[in-house]
This record gives C-alpha cells, structure tokens and sequence, in this order.
DNA sequence: AAAAGCCCCTGGATGC
DNA sequence: TGCATCCAGGGGCTTT
C-alpha cells in the first residue's frame, strides 16, 4: 500500500498530535523486518520531537536519537489517546502521554529502527542510496534527465528502484508513465530531454493529487486518525487490465516487470 | 556499476 | 466445504 502519498498523508495526520509526546512504555509484537537496535525501555523518558519522511521511511525524531518507521507493503499507523487490545498484526505500540501510536502490519516487511543520529551507521544504511526528493525543488529536470540516461533497464524498474527518485512505487509508477505517455519498457537511457521532463511533471503531479486525496485505500491503508484515501478511484491504468483507457477507450493491458505487474495503455504509450 | 532474481510474511481471491 | 495456487502497495541482499 504504503508509497510517498500513503506515507506523506500518514505524516501529516500524525506529526501535529504527536510532536512533544513523552514516551511512557513501548510493546513489541511479533518480530517485524528488522530488530529494533535497542532495548525498547531505553527509549521510556524521550520526547518525540517531530515526524519527517524520507522517501517511504517516516522519521520520528526524538530529543536523543531517532525512530525510523517503515510501512513495507501492508504497514499502517494510528494514533489515538486510546486503542484497542492489541491484535495480532500489531507489532509495535508506542504509549505516550499524548496518545498511542501503533504499526499494524500483517505481512511484517515493515519496520521499526532505532539509530542514535541520522548520520549513524544504522541509519546511512537505510537512506544512504536513497534518491531525490520528488515534491521539492532538488528533482531538477537536468539531473532526472541525466540520471535516466545512465540506465538501460525499463524506464518503469528505474522509477521503483528508488535511487534516482524515491517514493514512487508500483501504483505511481504506471500513473506517471501514463501521464507521461511513456511506455513502462522503454530503456531509461532512451528517453529524450523533453521527455524526461514530460515524465518528472507527471510524477510530481501524481504524487501531489493523491497525496490531497488522502492516498490510494487498496485494502486497508488509512491515515494515522483513520482516514481513508481516494485516490485509487482516479487510477488511469493500475488494476484496470482489460478495462477501457479512460482517455482513448483501448483495453488496458497488464505485464509483467520484476514480479511486479505493471499497467499501461498500447495506444496512449506507444514507445 | 548496474541489472535481475530471490526472499521475507500473511491473507484474500480464485479454481478445482 | 476444503485445499492448492497465485497474487498483493517494498526493498535489501545476493548473484550475474
């Protein structure tokens, strides 16, 4: 579920109530991707300062050290003054004197990590190759255009990989290329200038509408105050196989890239 | 260096 | 109803 918007709407359905929250105990569920990296009553006593994201990583930062939360593929984040007992897909509960915050995730690839400072080793591992920031000013028509002509693989594994331009997953992905026009094949490298940039807005501009529109509700995805997204009701391709374009009425058809499925219209993306 | 596969895990949908 | 199979929003790691 969880790509940029999911995760941008978790934050800031979280970061206002939370910030200045003192943690008073923490309870650990099933083992999620990776060890916390500390013992979680070291943690009782600090004050979360602020939430931020990077990528798909949500940062809490706390007056000493920092939380880094992932969502994997089935993660969600509530916070509220009261939850109910804990069930078996919630894998972490930070209680605070602001409310609870919980991770349900039942495929548990998420994760939970602690690192004393985002320049500790812990954390450059899960950053460090991250990509550019696609909603600000650093993901620079230049350097995207560059970046896509020093690849040879789809145009569409290049967008999910992450480390040209992050947040952009397997929904997004075929969206963009859609906007864009582009076909999710074509080899990165061959993509021309005013292409790429044609692909930089439709990514932006993707990311930001469904950000507004609270995310894509697939399954079970909703906010931190438990709001459902919208946005998938506005999908051009994704999980239309065999349905009409909605811009030229073609079947949309479905492949295969990377054991991921991928969406696309033969006739508005023809190369 | 980059690309392609392989997994981690659970649950829901589909097919026999 | 039961059981097997396939698929799912991610991404780090290993192998080519």
């Amino acid at each position: 579920m969880p790509e940029l918007p999911e995760v941008e709407v978790t934050r800031l359905s979280l970061a206002d109530r939370i910030a200045g929250a003192r943690i008073e105990s923490v309870r650990m569920g099933k083992p999620l991707r990776w060890p916390l990296g500390i013992a979680a009553d070291a943690l009782v006593g600090r004050t979360v300062r602020a939430v931020r994201r990077r990528g798909k990583y949500l940062l809490l930062d706390l007056d000493d050290g920092l939380l880094l939360l992932h969502l994997g593929m089935s993660g969600s984040l509530h916070f509220a003054p009261r939850q109910p007992a804990a069930g078996a897909h919630d894998h972490f509960d930070l209680y605070t004197d602001r409310g609870i915050l919980r991770l349900n995730d039942p495929r548990r690839f998420g994760a939970v990590v602690y690192a004393a400072a985002e320049d500790s080793a812990q954390a450059v591992k899960l950053l460090g190759r991250l990509g550019v920031e696609p909603l600000t000013e650093a993901f620079d028509p230049v350097a995207f255009h560059a970046g896509l002509k020093r690849r040879h693989a789809p145009v569409k594994q290049v967008l999910l990989a992450g480390d040209l331009v992050v947040g952009v997953g397997n929904i997004y992905a075929s969206e963009a290329l859609f906007l864009a026009g582009i076909r999710p094949t074509l080899r990165a490298s061959r993509i021309s200038r005013p292409r790429a940039e044609k692909l930089r807005a439709a990514v932006r501009d993707v990311l930001a509408r469904a950000v507004a529109k609270g995310g894509s509700t697939l399954r079970d995805f909703s906010s931190a105050d438990g709001q459902a997204g919208y946005f998938q009701l506005e999908a051009m391709v994704y999980d239309r196989a065999g349905l009409p374009c909605r811009v030229c009425g073609t079947a949309v058809k479905s492949i295969r890239q990377g054991q991921r499925a991928t969406y696309f219209c033969p006739n508005c993306q023809k190369s």
